[in-house]
DNA sequence: AGCACGCCGACT
DNA sequence: GTCGGCGTGCTC
């Protein structure tokens, strides 16, 4: 066994294999499948991961590993065939799968240099050179590039006089902090302690700190604590009493917070009913999908920590999706509150850092929980007990790069492997999940009411067509802005939801309606305040605020579209002792700023909470009565079979903020679509209706969940390249499919150009089609050479969540 | 993905 | 005759 099959960290079709190395003597026990290693590939050094171990390659001249970068495996067998299985479902690359699992720190920095090469002497360049190495030992091939160097260098290199370097190195560091131990033992620190004298008391408390507690601290933390000077540490490890070592620390983004512990809550009886199945579950070591579809507000989360709370005590382990979790720390505080120091989170708000020191906690098996969003599904634990999602039908757990997998699908495929349960949680089940429950594929657990048999809050429908008919041509209805001010009379508080389309503003012109569009993508580019520029989210392109229209050179060119701060503007011109807090991505960019602005909230500092798509989950205050959405409809226009769902979704989310403890709570929807029958059903709360009559409506048009869709999108800087590639595409699939599948293309893509190439696509509904991911498979194929250059772009997405 | 090798046009 | 364009194919 002294040869590797490796996975080279080159995300092409070509190279889309293993690759066999030798494996020097000395590396033999640390290099096991799953271990990263440097290698050697063609004329530079590569990452790669070790697949698997064999005796002999049908190779002859192998080359050898440089060496490992890992002391254990980052994957272990279990993900290593779960990258596999991925690789097959998403029709992506290996290498793209195993980085996908692992934290981003753990993905390889390249660097490419020019040294001197040995034995030549820095005179023996040519003129400029001399001066360069002279600076530095070393000129990165950036620079070489940009100073216009190559050919110099190509020259000096092929003569000899200087090597060309490939580096591979670790995105991220280990955090090491300077520790202090005693390095003597305790009978010999006591004496010493005792010789000590009298005036050098600052060694004397830090002997005695050391007597109590013989193992390493941070140094930062004794100084601190004892207040004394670096000066009595010093001189003591002079004297050889005490030694300074660097310890590596985990970086813990939560260290400033102290969490109370808390104990389980009584379940009521319906809770109980939930539970149980969920508990046999564990308890008989069975794998079942469970969909926990509870009303806002009915205790979803006692039921999560109450089944992981079984997991734990088996000696098993828990992961627990919930979506982008930032925006609920709610939930994170009561994970930590039950479970402690068990619970690792993994957000996208850490750090790539603090990203990595909580994947590594989970790979030592310091902590038995994590919670986190997408990515954590692939926690490298090995004993899994319960694999929840939150919020199951939140399309943010769909990735919508490659590998393009959804969690729900790794959560089931990985708790199969573990013979364990899956709780999928919502309020507003996405229609796949509940039509696999009726179906009794899933089991269906359902909470009817909220805890403490707390009412739904009461929901008004405000139409507000009707309101401009009578002259309110505020954004606020006469019914919302009533409320609002009542509530401010009564101390209660209002929460505001604004659903905007997008992200924020673009720019109009009043007089002859242009609209500022970004040169290479066809999308109109978007205002962003904090630059005052307009700015491209497609392509990055940027350009300055236009004073004057470039069309007709009117000065009434205005931001439009805008939301929470226009809002903001009016409510405070109405009610100007109103107190508001709002919560945009303006607002809440910083670090940590959202929660500080939630807490300002929870504490009673402010009496209206206005924000976007980012308070519509988790809030959970018991003094918000009131709820507004401004409007309603913004969302259900858009080009996507899903816009009433997630419209439904949405507003029933919201609403649910509202009279959640002991306070009723009311409800304003406003909305230019008040009959529409996802507006209407969100007023009632009613999802068995919702789901029956949208579950007509997708049958009808053949969508999911009663056919599964594949979306093939062509890109090219020709049009006609495009169109002809894409129908050659659509004709060969069609070919290869039954006449139950339909192929619907070539159309342009809903955003036809991104970065001056233009977009084509091709959607596949179909039942069964067992060799649709064959005539997939041999699409890329044939196409490989053209996709190689770049010139021609195809991807392929298995079950889309964007039909962009 | 890089990078080398290799085969054609425009320059000293 | 040579420099350099980028098409083609390989990397254990």
């Amino acid at each position: 066994m002294n040869i590797a099959s490796v996975i080279v960290d080159v995300p092409a079709k070509q190279t889309d294999k293993t690759f066999d190395y030798k494996i020097p003597e000395k590396y033999k026990d640390v290099i096991k499948p799953g271990t990263r290693v440097i290698v050697p590939f063609g004329p530079r050094k590569i990452q790669g991961f070790v697949r698997d171990l064999k005796g002999e390659s049908s190779f002859s001249k192998l080359r050898a590993i440089i060496e490992p970068l890992d002391l254990t495996p980052v994957l272990n067998e279990e993900l290593l065939q779960l990258g596999d299985w991925l690789t097959e479902h998403t029709l992506s690359y290996k290498i793209s799968s195993y980085q996908a699992m692992l934290p981003a720190a753990l993905k390889a920095k390249y660097e490419k240099k020019i040294v001197l090469a040995k034995g030549t002497e820095i005179t023996d360049l040519s003129g400029n050179l001399i001066e360069l190495f002279r600076e530095n030992r070393e000129i990165k091939w950036e620079d070489a590039v940009t100073k216009g160097l190559v050919q110099q260098l190509q020259k000096e290199a092929a003569s000899g006089r200087v090597d060309v370097v490939y580096q591979v190195k670790d995105r991220v560091r280990k955090k090491l902090l300077k520790h202090v131990s005693p390095a003597i033992d305790p009978d010999q620190l006591k004496e010493t302690r005792d010789k000590l004298p009298p005036q050098a008391s600052g060694q004397q408390s830090v002997l005695d700190f050391f007597l109590e507690h013989p193992d390493p601290v941070e140094q930062r933390l004794i100084l601190s604590t004892l207040g004394i000077s670096q000066g009595s540490i010093q001189s003591l490890v002079k004297k050889g009493i005490l030694k300074i070592e660097e310890l590596e620390v985990y970086r813990d983004p939560y260290s400033e917070r102290e969490f109370e512990r808390k104990f389980a809550l009584d379940l009521t009886n319906e809770q109980e009913k939930a539970i149980s199945p969920i508990l046999s579950a564990i308890e008989k070591d069975l794998h079942e999908v469970f969909l926990l579809y509870g009303v806002t507000g009915s205790g979803k989360t006692e039921i999560y920590l109450q089944s992981i709370q079984e997991v734990l005590r088996k000696g098993k382990e828990a992961i627990v999706l919930v979506p982008e979790i930032s925006l609920t720390p709610q939930m994170v505080t009561r994970f930590k509150e039950r479970f402690g120091d068990l619970v690792a989170v993994m957000h996208s708000g850490l750090s790539a850092g603090e990203k990595y020191d909580e994947w590594r906690k989970i790979q030592r098996k310091e902590v038995k929980v994590v919670v986190g969003a997408r990515s954590a599904i692939f926690a490298p634990f090995e004993n899994i007990g319960i694999i929840i999602i939150d919020e199951e039908h939140e399309t943010s757990y769909k990735q919508e790069e490659n590998p393009r997998y959804h969690a729900r699908d790794v959560a089931i495929q990985r708790a199969k492997t573990y013979a364990c349960p899956v709780v999928l949680g919502s309020a507003t089940p996405s229609l796949e999940s509940f039509a696999r429950a009726q179906k009794e594929r899933y089991t269906l657990l359902s909470l009817p009411k909220r805890m403490n048999n707390q009412a739904l809050p009461t929901v008004e429908i405000v139409d507000m067509r009707e309101e401009l008919r009578t002259g309110n041509r505020s954004m606020f209805s006469v019914k919302l802005f009533e409320k609002i001010k009542d509530r401010l009379e009564k101390k209660e508080q209002t929460v505001l939801f604004l659903n905007k389309r997008g992200h924020s503003s673009f720019v109009m012109c009043r007089d002859c309606g242009y609209v500022m569009n970004c040169p290479h993508c066809d999308i109109t580019l978007t205002y962003h305040r904090y630059n005052e520029q307009m700015k491209c989210h497609y392509c990055g392109y940027e350009d300055r605020v236009p004073t004057i229209c470039p069309e007709c050179n009117s000065e009434h060119i205005r931001y439009f579209g805008t939301g929470t701060q226009k809002v903001e503007e009016e409510l405070l011109k109405l009610i100007p002792e109103a107190r508001i807090i709002r919560m945009d991505v303006d607002t809440t960019g910083r670090k940590g700023s959202h929660e500080k602005l939630l807490t300002a909230f929870q504490e009673g500092q402010a009496d209206i909470l206005l924000g976007t798509q980012m308070i519509a989950k988790g809030l959970d205050f018991p003094n918000i009565t009131l709820v507004g959405v401004l409007s309603a409809d913004t969302m259900l226009n858009l080009p996507d079979f899903r816009s009433s769902e997630k419209t439904f979704q949405l507003l029933t989310q919201v609403s649910g903020r509202a009279g959640r403890h002991k306070l009723p709570g009311e409800v304003v929807i406003q909305t230019y679509t008040p009959e529409h029958y996802s507006v209407e059903l969100a007023g009632t709360q009613d999802y068995d209706r919702f789901y029956q009559q949208e579950m007509l409506i997708r049958k009808v048009h053949q969508y999911p969940p009663f056919y599964y869709l594949s979306l093939v999108t062509v890109s090219h800087e020709e049009l006609m390249k495009v169109v002809s590639v894409t129908e050659k595409i659509a004709k060969f699939i069609s070919s290869r499919l039954t006449n139950e599948a339909v192929v619907l293309g070539p159309v342009a893509s809903p955003i036809p150009r991104i970065n001056d190439r233009y977009r084509y696509q091709c959607l596949i509904k179909y039942k069964k089609e067992p060799e649709l991911k064959n005539a997939l498979k041999t699409i890329l194929d044939h196409y490989q050479q053209e996709t190689g250059t770049g010139a021609l772009q195809i991807s392929v997405d298995l079950n889309p969540y964007i039909l962009m």
